[in-house]
DNA sequence: CTATATTATGAAAGCGCTTACATACAATCA
DNA sequence: TGATTGTATGTAAGCGCTTTCATAATATAG
């Protein structure tokens, strides 16, 4: 292994030089600087980064909690970190909790142990003892799924996104509905309100369970679709699912069972997965701006790792907005 | 911070004795390891992983360069590859090129520089150059994508999907068909080759270039499946798209036009992603073992770290499967 | 032309850890 | 019992780097 000494050796210089012509300090002149890069390309060094980060510099690593990275929304928002991160010269270590408590704990741990710069958090539920533990342990912290009174994030109001499909549904003249997830939602919740500050009880929104975690078949998941249509059939107008994966599961049952979207139901999903467009009919649904997510979390990240002052908590919002496809669109 | 020097102080005993013990080592009385411990925990201690790489253990760290991670073939295999790290102790740092050759060159560049104990390539074209540069730095490596005779490797037979595709197209009669996919691709090729083994020759498949990296637009993609629809109606019977995302695509422009699939063309995809048995109809497609691929990649990389004695580098190919559903089955 | 500020360089300490090597002591054997 | 082996512990030398401090060389001013 090719090492700073090496370097200096060969071009007759101080290790100090060496270290100064390779972190660009001014103080060097014009020849050892050129002497020291010809041999630093002749022997194709390669700095030892734990050995830099030990004696004083940064890791510029930074350690990504996500929840689900199979929820293509992660995905999208994993790849334009790690773009991101690359473009500002970080690395990015991964950790795939599926929301468990101890795998986070211990993710956060190895990241500490690795000496990341800060890390990003895929937050489910209420964290406020994680981030307690991260804000004790000193390591700068985003969110980019939650609103924090603790930490900087960087968030789409789930919520916002719920009202935007309950006033679509409203104003496509529908009053009794189907939600089609998970029962803790702030989708949920949004919808609901919305619907509720225009007249319309919660009574009038049956509620299909499906879990977060993707636990459950197709087929149960179909079944219990099945039923709701049996027997709501001719009351519900509207069907709002939780994500756009689960949107094109009850398309399909729907499809099956012989009933027309957007004619006999309307659909919408949640997402706008690059396939809620390419499917037919094209699929309502609602969009996050995931690369902004991805890119902004990483920025700020990086801007708290590098400002000493310590400003308050951050909270940044990016609306959700409203892509009405076919699904929805009363086409008679 | 807390490091072993307090851990030392504060239980009376030496740096190295804090060492040993927290590296398991055996020669430790019973009493000194039970206070170290103690001290350990009452402390919060947490090792620095790049201080214990640089004194010599290994970085427990593996690089992993994904060509598109926004594939799902590739997702799947990064989640795998995760949990089976993170279960053997490993952290996974991430690079994401989409086949940009100065990207992977710096990435590997980067790697090296945080001192990973191996990497995991994907790799798409010939890469000889490339796993040279990786060996001579003196790399483990392990490709999840094509087979090496300078590395490890696991993966799928691409062109035996290709022919499992024109077998099961031979199995059901047709005899015109179309590929609809990048044309610098092994499952074309396997597609081509076993039709002609079957007395089907190159010119009954027309072939609709579409790119790799998905640059083309959706109408772009439309518009040149409607022209080859257009001429071709009544000839070609049977369609296979080299992705599941294409096909589906693909299946969206045949809805438009009114094309019945199965009924007036058969389609079939690859990849196996889990909307394709979600969608109506199911996708004919073929799947990979991409859990295995994962978890082997990992575990065979793990191997090669370990091991002193330098085997020859070993291919496991696990294989491809044909998943026949709806869109190709013809149910008159 | 001496005194002072400026710039370029090197020597050396130290980041937190692992690991020979040395040492002390207890246990084993002839 | 004296020699030998084994076990438990500590000392200290690095791993490859950054950075402070001291020093030498040069430029600027009075």
């Amino acid at each position: 292994m090719v090492t700073m000494k090496d370097i200096a050796e060969y071009s007759k210089v101080s290790l100090a030089t060496v270290s100064r012509v390779l972190n660009g300090s001014s103080n060097v002149s014009v020849e050892k600087r050129k002497q020291v890069m010809e041999w630093v390309h002749r022997l194709d060094y390669n700095i030892n980064i734990s050995a830099s980060g030990l004696a004083g510099s940064s890791s510029s690593l930074i350690g990504v909690i996500f929840s689900d990275l199979a929820n293509p929304f992660f995905m999208d928002i994993l790849i334009q970190m790690e773009e991101e991160a690359y473009r500002l010269g970080y690395s990015i270590i991964i950790s795939n909790t599926h929301g468990q408590k101890n795998k986070i704990r211990e993710s956060i741990n190895t990241f500490e142990a690795r000496q990341v710069d800060g890390v990003l958090l895929c937050i489910d539920s209420d964290e406020t003892a994680l981030m307690q533990y991260i804000l004790q342990k000193n390591i700068p912290a985003v969110s980019f799924t939650q609103p924090s009174e603790l930490i900087d994030s960087v968030y789409t109001p789930m919520e916002k996104g719920g009202a935007l499909v309950a006033q679509h549904f409203l104003d496509m003249g529908h009053e009794k509905m189907a939600y089609v997830g998970d029962k803790i939602e702030p989708k949920l919740t949004g919808f609901l309100n919305h619907l509720n500050q225009n007249g319309i009880g919660s009574e009038n929104v049956n509620i299909v369970e499906v879990d977060k975690w993707g636990n459950l078949s197709n087929y149960e998941i179909t079944k219990r679709i099945r039923e709701l249509t049996s027997t709501k059939k001719d009351e519900i107008t509207a069907v709002f699912a939780f994500n756009d994966v689960t949107a094109i599961q009850v398309m399909q049952a729907f499809q099956d069972e012989g009933i027309r979207i957007p004619e006999d139901i309307a659909l919408a999903g949640f997402d706008n997965i690059s396939l809620s467009r390419k499917i037919s009919p094209t699929l309502t649904t609602v969009g996050q701006p995931t690369k902004e997510i991805g890119r902004l979390a990483v920025e700020i990240l990086i801007k708290r790792i590098n400002q000493e002052n310590i400003a308050p908590p951050e909270a940044i919002t990016l609306e959700p907005y409203l892509i009405v496809r076919k699904s929805t669109r009363q086409t008679k």
